[in-house]
RNA sequence: CGGGGCGUAGCGCAGGUGGUAGCGCGCAUGGUUUGGGACCAUGAGGUCGAAGGUUCAAGUCCUUUCGCCCCGACCA
């Protein structure tokens, strides 16, 4: 029974590989860099969908679609963005077997149609602010791919507004960033750092850049969302204008901000362990599933209908549970299937059960080792039928606690802090890896410089950063500002 | 675009010196099994990535070509 998954330590590339392939999330597609999104990891994605979109509307927030094709002398009104884009941009230059005049591009982001319809749209000060997100696909002819965190083409969310002050549009932009943030902390379990995004990382066209950045279980970085304050910089290369109260001519102040399929890698990297999956109960496509166990014909009856009914009392209590009922599958290999694909509790209805009247439960984020370490127990036998889906709900919510304080406790353990010097940094980021959080007073430049000589990156600077006054590890400058450095996908 | 590797059954692979294609898993059927990845039997499944060439004969040798994967540079 050896394990269909690489050891994370092992190939901690391979091991995301093999998971999305056995827990059956994605595949790769006939054409480079592109991925079939598979139902059980749709569900995810629409898990992310709808944790998002119902923030989106909380806020104030209303979706619309833009089209898939930009002229191309768009991309090429903002001089920042196009710089930043035209790299990795499809072009189409043929349509109906025809040469066509102007090329069109297939968007990598949709801030120049947005803003060239948003310039139509509005005229007064009543117009604003316009607060519009849209469900897209988006393509970036990206050299090196991998499944989710980095596809041709990816699905995302692009929110795109527009305000009459900087300070709205300002306010805006942080707010959006909080929404993540909680998406990502109560929905996904994953503890993220906002902080500012350095001249380097941020936006191309963007005046500032906002992120959530979250450690994977190998310490690399992801940023994970972002939201951007672009000023009047897409306003006047596309001409949002508009009279304000005192008849005066104005720019709008405009904002984007985008979360992607990404965000599904970042789930899988982010809770993963060696045996596969392990899903946050809030966003799993399946909460519970129930292995009903039976050795001879006569037991089968018997506990199908106990099953069946437990099933039933689930499904009433608003579980997400799937029933396993396949004949032609042994239970053991049914446990591991299942953990494989990260279903946070498993429901085991066997003969005893059955003349017990009650159930075995087992939870995915803990195991007989987690258990033996001083863990949650990894299964509970003999809880009572009649309390079985209270049981569950309460082993969800626990679960759904787990994972985050889990992961927090991992990023923890792998942030380094107290660097005092270059060969301090280098050290620490070789043999330890993770976050390096250090005080930094150096420029473009000097960031230009590390990233070539270690591959690390300014993350962010946090907005949380309690440290005070301290040293530039690189420069020896006494600063107040602090930078996350490290690997990133 | 640089550096590696690979295209043979659905998947993973084997097929010295050329001789008409095989193994494991999976799949189908039947039977026995089922509390941590079951077993037996029978069976289905192939233009060997593509195109040219050498040869009586090419998965194998030669030429060309297409594609994919991994590692870098670039990026959400």
């Amino acid at each position: 029974m050896a394990s269909k998954i690489t050891s994370r330590r092992e190939d901690y590339s391979r091991w995301y590989l093999d998971v999305i392939r056995e827990a059956q999330l994605a595949e790769n597609a006939p054409v480079r860099g592109c991925m079939v999104i598979k139902p059980y990891g749709y569900t995810l994605w629409e898990a992310v969908q709808s944790g998002l979109d119902r923030r989106f509307k909380e806020t104030g927030h209303v979706n619309a679609y833009f089209p898939l094709f930009i002229p191309k002398s768009f991309l090429e009104k903002e001089k920042e963005h196009v710089e930043g884009f035209s790299p990795e941009l499809a072009v189409v230059t043929i349509g109906g077997g025809e040469e066509l005049a102007e090329p069109l591009v297939v968007r990598p982001t949709s801030e120049t149609i947005i803003g060239y319809m948003y310039s139509q749209w509005v005229q007064s000060y009543r117009d604003l602010p316009i607060l519009i997100n849209q469900w897209a696909n988006v393509v970036r002819w990206e050299m090196r791919t991998r499944p989710f965190l980095r596809t041709l083409e990816f699905l995302w969310q692009e929110g795109h507004t527009a305000h009459a002050t900087a300070e709205e549009a300002l306010a805006e932009t942080l707010q959006m960033l909080d929404v993540y943030a909680d998406f990502a902390i109560r929905d996904a379990a994953i503890p993220v750092i906002k902080g500012r995004k350095s001249e380097r990382e941020k936006f191309a066209g963007a005046v500032d850049s906002y992120t959530i950045e979250a450690m994977m279980g190998n310490g690399w970085a992801l940023q994970s969302g972002t939201s951007h304050f672009l000023g009047q910089n897409f306003a006047k290369a596309f001409d949002i204008k508009f009279l304000d109260q005192n008849n005066a001519m104005q720019h709008a102040w405009t904002t984007s901000w985008g979360l992607s399929t990404r965000m599904v890698g970042a789930v899988i990297m982010a809770h993963g362990d060696d045996q596969g999956l392990r899903l946050p109960p809030v966003m799993a496509p399946i909460q519970a599933v129930i292995v009903p166990i039976y050795k001879k014909e006569e037991e089968r009856a018997a506990v199908m209908d106990f099953a069946r009914a437990v099933e039933a009392q689930l499904k009433a209590a608003g579980v997400r549970v799937h029933f396993d009922g396949r004949e032609e599958l042994t239970p053991g290999f049914k446990f591991n299937d299942w953990e494989m694909r990260g279903v946070p509790v498993r429901v085991e209805i066997g003969p005893k059960d059955v003349a017990n009247n009650a159930v075995v439960l087992a939870r995915r984020d803990s195991s007989r080792e987690i258990e033996a370490a001083g863990g949650p127990k990894a299964k509970q036998f003999g809880v009572p039928v009649e309390g079985a889906a209270a049981a569950v709900q309460a082993l969800l919510g626990e679960i759904q606690a787990s994972l985050l304080s889990q992961a927090t406790a991992h990023r923890e353990a792998n942030t380094h802090r107290g660097i005092a010097s270059y060969d301090q940094f280098k050290q620490a980021l070789e043999s330890e890896g993770g976050f390096l959080r250090v005080h930094w007073a150096g420029s473009s430049e000097d960031e230009d410089q590390i990233k070539a000589d270690t591959k690390a990156t300014i993350r962010c600077f946090p907005f949380d950063a309690p440290e005070g006054e301290g040293v530039c590890f690189y420069t020896g400058q006494r600063t107040e500002r602090i930078a996350i450095f490290a690997r990133a996908y």
